[in-house]
DNA sequence: CTATCTATCTCGTGC
DNA sequence: GCACGAGGTAGATAG
């Protein structure tokens, strides 16, 4: 990794055409031949990048660039897709490189598919009686997340979202209206579960005749938790 | 903006909760706070961060996590959603500070909203004998891209999207729907335009009687200077 | 302020 | 390899 603190202005030309005026930023060159332009502001979006495969080679300026004060020209173009990115460094303020080597990686927690899993385990936060049919049962249109049958044996389509929006029930209308024309299944009842549901998407789901309900993902972490030291 | 490469593990607790094992990253701390942990690879996203407004404090390790080599603890917590990321530092390898300054910001041309400008000045894209009504046409639930009429003279609704998703098919569907309740209109058909048409979007529109319409920007733009170097 | 839509989205995952 | 869905989506824009 390369770090280099420089005066420059920068060309992206690709899906889009953009421009970065002059001044100092942070130019970060990762091993894999990527660029990210970072200014000391703003979010972890770099103002500017290239993505990997890419190529970066440096050239001197043109006469006319070295003129406008331009001492250093580093173009980086993709190995695919011939987007091409140019930064033209007026002045290095500061240059670091070290090596840092394989990353072992993210361990995240919590995620839509941490909520399905625990559900299907506790199924019966759906009501009395409900036993789980299996988890991502395919139709023509893709997986519900799971399938259930309530103490009457009818069948139940739930659909899990970390965050309850209007796409996610439009998503669970498509189902159940496949659903209802297969006589094996009909009549199909619908559960939208997340832990956090959008006023919105409350109300169009009930219009629809769609449960709603709140998942507590603590809590179940927590009955999760529980069940397995009792093993 | 402070620039360190460090052997640290991070963890991250909030929407999620997230790991970092033990290993060398790069960590930039911008001037408003907020931080961001890069690998050597990977493309613009780092590892982890906290988005400003954020506040980080630097502390002694406790007497366990001194045994265990750690030298410096950075706790780096949001202001207002409570989330918190903790960088337990084993040790440093690079440290360098510079003030950047205000960013001007980034110039961007030749987006999105170009699609739908080229694509009301080549009507004649969608068949013979069509003409534009308006673009923007207003409709209680929002704008309709383009409103048109075939060489019948019926009303046709085209939706333009870069990438044409499912959500897109649902969008045109309900200012179908609302629009052909408008004796004024009625019949109204709909076309869904896009760079790009998602196998599912076109097979959910066609099913609904929604033409698709793949757009080549390039062309579109290609006669459009065509067009300009006319006059 | 909130709601909605775009994105050089990125990133995983399943086929 | 491509297609699809999720995201700590982030960011812009309109109401």
């Amino acid at each position: 990794m390369r770090l280099v603190i420089a005066k420059c202005s920068v060309d992206y030309a690709g899906r889009l055409s953009a421009h970065l005026p002059l001044a100092t930023r942070l130019l970060l060159l990762k091993q894999d031949g990527s660029l990210l332009v970072h200014s000391d502001g703003g979010s972890y979006k770099p103002l500017n990048w290239m993505s990997p495969p890419c190529i970066l080679t440096v050239h001197e300026p043109e006469a006319e660039q070295a003129e406008f004060g331009v001492t250093e020209v580093w173009r980086v173009t993709h190995s695919k897709t011939a987007d091409i990115l140019v930064v033209s460094i007026h002045e290095v303020f500061s240059e670091v490189e070290h090596e840092l080597g394989e990353d072992p990686g993210l361990i995240k927690n919590g995620v839509e598919a941490d909520l399905q899993k625990l559900l299907a385990e506790q199924i019966e936060l759906l009501g009395e009686g409900f036993t789980l049919v299996r988890r991502e049962h395919m139709t023509a249109i893709g997986p519900v997340d799971i399938l259930a049958r309530d103490a009457n044996g009818a069948a139940v389509a739930i659909e899990i979202k970390r965050r309850g929006d209007i796409d996610g029930v439009e998503q669970l209308t498509r189902y159940l209206t496949l659903m209802n024309r297969d006589p094996h299944l009909a009549p199909v009842t619908g559960v939208f579960a997340a832990q956090e549901i959008k006023p919105q998407a409350r109300t169009l789901a009930e219009d629809r005749g769609i449960t709603c309900l709140v998942l507590d993902y603590e809590a179940m972490r927590g009955v999760d938790d529980a069940h397995l030291r009792l093993f």
